[in-house]
DNA sequence: GATTTTATGTCAGTCATGTTGACTTATCTA
DNA sequence: TAGATAAGTCAACATGACTGACATAAAATC
C-alpha cells in the first residue's frame, strides 16, 4: 500500500512534523505576502510587479534574460507586467554598451521608492518574528529553507561569497 | 526621508539579512510548491484543489464555513474547486446531522489516495531539508515560521495540543 | 559577406484562480 | 412567524501564468 512511513524516525521525521511543516510555509507564506499585495493594490499592480521590482532593484543593471530565468516565467508574462512598469516610470530601461541587443534594468527614483516602502512592509514582519525567535532560530530558518530549495538557487545565499556575480 | 535603518542593529536585523529572508522564503516556496504542481497539472488540477484536498484531508468532517476561513478565499472562488472535486469523486459531502444546513466535508478513497501521493512529493523534500539542517534548525524554522504568521492562525501549531484532532 | 543564433518584444488565445455583486434555497433560531 | 445563517449559483471581471507564431536588431559564426 502507499502508506507513510512513520516508524523508525530517530527525530522529527514523524508523520504530522512534515505535515505542520507544509501548513506552517502556507500560513507564514500567505501571511509574508498579504501585506505588500494591499500596497501594490494602491498602485494597480500584483505580487508579480514586486518580484519584478525586487530584483531588479538588488540588481541594478541586470538584463531580461536573467530575470527570467530567477523568476522562472515566460517572457511574455513577464512582458505584461515589465511593460507596465517601464510605460510607467518604475523601472528604466537602457541597450547595453557592450551588447546593444540587451535591455539592462534598473529602477527610477520612483521605482526605488516604492522597493523601499515594499521592503519596510516585510522588514516589519521579519524583524518582529526574527526577535522573538532569536538568534539561533533565525539560523535554522535559513538552513532549512535553503536546503528545502533547488541546488542552483543555493550559492545566492552563501554566507561569504557575495551573489553570484554582479551583472555579466 | 524614507531611509531603511541599518544603524544599530546588534545582531541580525541588517538589512541584506532582511532582503536574505524575502529571497529566502520566494526560493524555497516557489520549489516547494513545484513538484506537487506537477502532479496535481495530470489530475487538472491546481494548488487550489491542492489546498482543498490538504484541509479536508487534515480535518475531516470539517464544514465549508469552516474551509473558507482556514483558506481565506471567498465562496465563489472555493466553489469552483470545490465542486470540481465533488464531482469527480475526490470529495464526499454529508449533511450535517446537528445542523442540517452544512455539508461535511471528507475524502473518498480517490481522494485519499491523491492526498496521500501529495503528501509524499512534499514529505520527500521537506525530509531532506530537515535532515540536512539538523534538529535544531527545524526548530528554529518552525519559530521563525509561526511568529510570521498572524497570530490567529498559531494555536493550530501550539506543541503539546494536537492539531484540532487527528483521527483519519 | 552571408547566414545563423541570440536578446528582446509582440500578437493572439487559453487556463487557473482570485475578486465583487446579486440572488436562491434550505434550515435554524429568536 | 420572521429573520439570520449555511451553502450554492450566475455573471462579469482581473491577474498572472501558459503556448505558439512571428518580428527586429545585433552579435556570432561559417
Amino acid at each position: 500500500m502507499t502508506d507513510i512511513k512513520s516508524g523508525p524516525n530517530p527525530l522529527f521525521l514523524r508523520t504530522d512534523e512534515i505535515m505542520q511543516a507544509i501548513e506552517l510555509l502556507f500560513f507564514a507564506y500567505r501571511d509574508f505576502t498579504g501585506e505588500p499585495d494591499e500596497l501594490l493594490a494602491q498602485y494597480g499592480f500584483g505580487r508579480a510587479h514586486h518580484r519584478v521590482i525586487h530584483f531588479v532593484g538588488r540588481h541594478p543593471g541586470m538584463t531580461v534574460s536573467e530575470l527570467l530565468s530567477i523568476l522562472q516565467i515566460t517572457k511574455q508574462s513577464l512582458s505584461r507586467v515589465l511593460s507596465q512598469l517601464v510605460a510607467e516610470g518604475f523601472i528604466k530601461q537602457t541597450p547595453g554598451e557592450i551588447d546593444r541587443r540587451q535591455r539592462l534594468l534598473e529602477l527610477t527614483e520612483k521605482g526605488l521608492e516604492l522597493d523601499e516602502k515594499l521592503f519596510n512592509v516585510q522588514r516589519q514582519r521579519i524583524v518582529k518574528a526574527y526577535k522573538e525567535s532569536g538568534a539561533e532560530a533565525v539560523a535554522g530558518f535559513r538552513s532549512v529553507l535553503i536546503n528545502m530549495m533547488e541546488e542552483s538557487d543555493r550559492p545566492r545565499f552563501a554566507k561569504k561569497t557575495h551573489p553570484p556575480s554582479p551583472r555579466r
